[in-house]
DNA sequence: CTTGTGCTATAGTTTCTTTCTATGTTTGTG
DNA sequence: CACAAACATAGAAAGAAACTATAGCACAAG
């Protein structure tokens, strides 16, 4: 019993004829012919019988039709789907992320990746880095997106560094600099990430290597809070790349820093498992999407 | 895309290595190796990956695999089915009948047919005679059990003629003597069928012929009703020998009838239609029994 | 009654697929 | 370093599936 015999076995119910049936399947008639009639010697009893020339399907035919309708149904369903996965129209993404990124950055990526992908899932895990800590060992994601610093098991890392911007509210008077250092933030008020941030150190040495007076104004815990914070006038602040590209055309004026002050984060893949072309899709269009941040400083929506 | 590349399919993820795919399908490694570069060929993508000389199931595969394996499943439902309506065990049977023998004569047939065919549906369709006569032509029915005088039309027929034999109720005064004929009845109170019936005319007719008097007491429609008067002493009578079977082991004395009192009956199918194998074996059963029955007088239980 | 049309089945041939055995390659292990 | 275990490839043989050509049968039209 294969699919060719089945498909002609429906294809002669639905035409009525071998003749028929050879026609809509692009074969000759006797090829039709004995396609049925091997089938008919392999099930052991008769599909038709063979009356004034033409066929008429026994009961038994009838019998057997709704199991073998139901079979051709799930292998056209089949080859639907491999066609699907070729295409990478069909799959699951399961992407961790942390919550900065996950509020606008990655929804805009995630969106633009599924257009054209319909049948595409796309989890998203959004856990603060205590809580990543303890998800990367599960193996239960595809693709993470990790700040530094964390502890890194049994994962493959790519990272990427990216030069914090500065952030003022809007009509600062530093606002009409190009670039702003340390030292023109001297007794500024300061909205700051926590000193466990990796941004916290790097600010602190900056400003007192300019000898200027970093003045802490509000520590708060993420990047959006910090945002916030200064839209509303607080203080000014460093930003990284993402968040800042979000608000720089609206609510805050964005400055290049003068000195370096690195964020740093990784793509992170479970070691030892196979990543699936869709994986590979997604983690190209990141990348992509990273280097071009760390060319213009913004990160731009890339299809 | 055939089943025996998506058998090996199954086998690889089942077994983890072609190798026992191979031994799983009873072909060599080769050729289970090019089943699956086959089916990947075919798929477009692949479904393993060669590392450290292992395979290994990509993330595709296991998209795929829900498919495959309903599939498979529906594969192997349908060869079952396959199995079952090749040995006769599947299928189903519509059976008109007249009342009087739906009874118990077609339920003892018909449950020792079905005996070993546990996924036979059968279905009984109890018509009085003028009913049946509007169910015939609708086809509604595989086979059909008729009382004469019926209107046949486009269907076949084969006929079948019994004597009717002679009840009395136990401890009547003639139940000692072998047979009976109309002079011993003369004067006897009878429980008759009524005059529409064809039994009525041939035993007015015989006991014209004999000079006895036809003392009818009670007139009733069935042969079930007509035992029933019977089996309570309200007279004697003539049965069809299906019904007299029925009560000869208790509740009435059945004699053979010396004047010739015919019961027909008839066997139709519908015209035109091609008869499932369980049919025809149906058929041969109750053909079988019929004749049985002519021979004994009685109906016997065969299997 | 003959002929033509439409259908199915069979025969013979060719091509493709499947399967086998034999062999090579890679990887991990004693 | 050799051996075992796994997968892949090559070449040959067997089998399946396709084609063309042809025959038989039933029905309708001339």
């Amino acid at each position: 019993m294969n699919f060719r015999q089945l498909e002609c076995f429906r294809q002669v119910l639905a035409t009525g004829t071998v003749t028929g049936a050879a026609k809509a399947m692009g074969i000759s008639q006797p090829s039709a012919s004995i396609l049925v009639a091997n089938l008919e010697r392999e099930l052991g009893f008769a599909l038709f019988r063979r009356v004034n020339g033409r066929l008429s399907a026994t009961p038994e035919a009838q019998y057997l039709w709704r199991d073998v309708e139901r079979t051709l149904e799930s292998v056209e369903l089949t080859t639907q789907r491999a066609r699907q996965i070729r295409d990478q129209q069909f799959g699951n993404l399961v992407v961790a992320t942390y919550p900065d990124i996950a509020v606008d950055f990655l929804p805009r990526i995630v969106s633009g990746f599924r257009a054209g992908r319909p049948d595409l899932q796309v989890r998203i895990l959004a856990r603060r880095s205590q809580m990543m800590q303890g998800l990367l060992p599960t193996q239960l994601y595809d693709l993470a997106i990790v700040e530094w610093p964390i502890e890194l098991v049994s994962v493959e890392v790519e990272e990427f560094v990216f030069p914090c911007v500065c952030g003022l509210p809007e009509g600062h008077a530093l606002a009409d600099r190009p670039s702003i250092g340390p030292a023109d933030l001297d007794g500024e008020p300061f909205v700051s990430l926590l000193p466990e941030h990796m941004v916290y150190p790097q600010t602190e040495s900056a400003f007192a290597a300019h000898g200027a007076f970093w003045n802490i104004a509000i520590e708060t815990q993420t990047m959006e809070s910090v945002s916030a914070f200064i839209r509303h006038g607080a203080g000014v602040g460093l930003l990284d790349p993402f968040t800042a590209q979000r608000y720089s055309r609206g609510g805050i004026v964005v400055r290049r820093f003068d000195a370096a002050i690195s964020y740093r984060i990784a793509m992170v893949f479970p070691r030892d498992r196979l990543r699936s072309a869709i994986l590979s899709s997604f983690a190209d269009k990141l990348r992509a999407v990273f280097e071009s941040v760390k060319r213009t400083g913004c990160p731009q929506a890339h299809s």
